[in-house]
DNA sequence: GATGAATGAGTCTTCATTCAT
DNA sequence: CATGAATGAAGACTCATTCAT
């Protein structure tokens, strides 16, 4: 591809620069939060000049969404991907996923947080991304009620409730309050959300009487 | 009490000062959030000089604490004093406590949730409130497993989860996400929040008339 | 008067700063013209804090106005003045009130043109000010039609071109193009201009020897 | 001629490009001034890479200067041109040529005057290529004084002072004050100041009826 | 107790210019 | 000839906090 050839050597040398810039920035976001990272800080950590940092980034809050954006995706992605198997089990994975990536970035979910309350249109795309992630939730309820296995409540009210719970169970438990070594504990953590989530809305399957009378209530 | 009397006057008069600081901050904290707040912007409508915050706060974290401090309690106060009674109304009525507080001071939390992400000692002192919230569900849910009430579930784990779910729903359901008047919908936010808690963690009876009155309520 | 005097003496400290201030702000931009004119440059000849320009001043188009304004004002007020004495007397005391102001003030007409071409509201006010000159004299032109001193010419038109050559003379001759002491030649070049004006539109006596007199003078 | 044929090829190229920079660089002062004119914006126009820029111009003063410099030339040959005709209908000649490519390039004449402003080499050039035209005025004066049809004022300080008028009526009327098409009332400008011009300096027939005419056409 | 003028550190952003490819 | 990534200096503006009256 000798088209392709002549640009490579600066196109990668600038991919390398974007790169460095959009690593410096994640370093920076995680560790200071938003508002406290400043372009400064970024530019210096990548040794890139003050002013490359707007080759890249219309501004500090595009820099801000280019970090968070892939990573948000990454977080409702993967933890929808589980949901397609047996519900009780698919339950169980996507709550360990959840928790999994959330662990991996623990600083940008406090960075994140703190931005969308100052800035709107961070809170639209957080909620955008997020509400997908409440309707996969819903549907999946939806589809277990009609199969007899959900009891009767509002899906989209359920699906909001559990999503808070797993989400914010994440934040507090592993970003707020951080008793240092807490990836051990994910485990039983991941377990213990399950076990709640299961028997919130699940027919119970031992008492075959339950469900029965349960849901024709 | 002589001495008293004339020193009251100025008293009284640093009172009313005091507080019409304190009502302007809370406003001004409510409607523009945490960082945007500025002091001008609170002396302003307070009516008195820019100095005279300096006189009655700190800094602006403190007239934040001051104006949060007393919120949070209220919060985590009303919630906690209905568990008191029967475990599953308790529930619903510590539910209901929880949001309606919560329904009442909107933008606060949000300035709440803002300021305590970039200022460690707000974060120390709402994690220390909270904390308190946390212990009673856990407590609660020691003596009910106890009392053979509730599955053998991890009381602390359990308590972190069914809080942050509470917690986290009224936030994106009442703060974030606003459908404008959502104080309407609260009941049903509140019988499927309380339904959900119950049936995540209570032994569901054998008898089938139970959990229909609870969730149909 | 006791309530006065009490804040007397912040009132003095304010406004001296404040005069500071601007006598710096007008030395600046009148060494520098606007643009290459800094915040910086001004608090540091006012020897005052950086941020105290920002108390005074809304911003640099602020200080700027506020220093021009009232020397726009005197400028066209200076030549208004004379007019309304005997209509040939008045074109020459006219023109010298307006050509002793802009001497006066050099530097502050360069910047105030460099501005206006940058900032359309400073456009605005200039032409707004400067409207109020222009229709001054085609008002006085109409009346002398009138009297049937006047040739029959568009009164707008002729205020307009005949107000840009008094001003544009003033600019090119005192600004721009400044062989040093002009100030000297100031008296030759209104009595030219002043000559020039008053053969372009009044009638003109039957008496021959009338412009000799006039120019000689 | 072999040897320069190839080489032609890439003068050729270049040249377009230098052409393409030009006219790019002409619109962009044109539309938004000299400050607020960039080079990105000249580059982006032309379609050219940012650097070649600076293959064609030492900087943005130098463009400015070769996109300027002709239209000045422009302006004060076609003005120039007329003189030579008979003085008075010379004058008519002189105004309209000098009004209508000043109407030509409206944008560019407050580009101009806005770098003469901030750029003293800009000045210079502007001032000698001025200074030109008030000759040929100045000349032009001096020989019709000599035949007797000027009255004996300072030739020097008339050209200036009736050089002023014309360019800066042109400025005021066609560039700031802009009631959109004025194109059309540019007849009756151009008569106005002909008008004034000649009894300005010219010995005035003691025939009555001359001025009529005049005005009359 | 109250006032409000003064402070000055802190940040983002723009853009003309250079130079390795 | 042409490219376009990189540079870095420069400047406006905000605001929490202090302190002399």
């Amino acid at each position: 591809m000798p088209p392709t050839t002549p640009a490579s050597k600066r196109q990668q040398q600038a991919a390398a620069t974007h790169g460095q810039l959009l690593t410096a920035a994640r370093e920076v976001f995680e560790e200071r939060g938003y508002q406290a990272a400043t372009v400064a800080a970024v530019t210096e950590r990548a040794a890139t000049a003050h002013g490359t940092f707007y080759l890249y980034f219309k501004n500090k809050d595009d820099a801000f969404t280019q970090v968070i954006s892939g990573v948000i995706d990454e977080l409702f992605r993967e933890s929808s991907a589980a949901w397609s198997a047996d519900p009780k089990h698919g339950v169980h994975a996507a709550i360990r996923g959840f928790l999994e990536v959330f662990a991996a970035h623990e600083g940008l979910w406090r960075a994140l947080l703190e931005a969308m309350l100052g800035n709107i249109e961070l809170e639209q795309l957080w909620l955008r991304l997020r509400r997908q992630f409440i309707e996969r939730i819903s549907r999946t309820i939806a589809t277990s009620q009609q199969a007899g296995w959900v009891r009767p409540i509002d899906p989209e009210l359920a699906a909001v409730a559990l999503g808070a719970m797993v989400e914010w169970f994440a934040f507090t438990y592993l970003v707020l309050d951080p008793p240092v070594s807490r990836r051990a504990d994910l485990t039983a953590a991941i377990d213990v959300l399950a076990d709640l989530w299961v028997h919130a809305i699940y027919v119970q399957p031992d008492d075959p009487g339950y469900s029965g009378t349960d849901t024709a209530g």
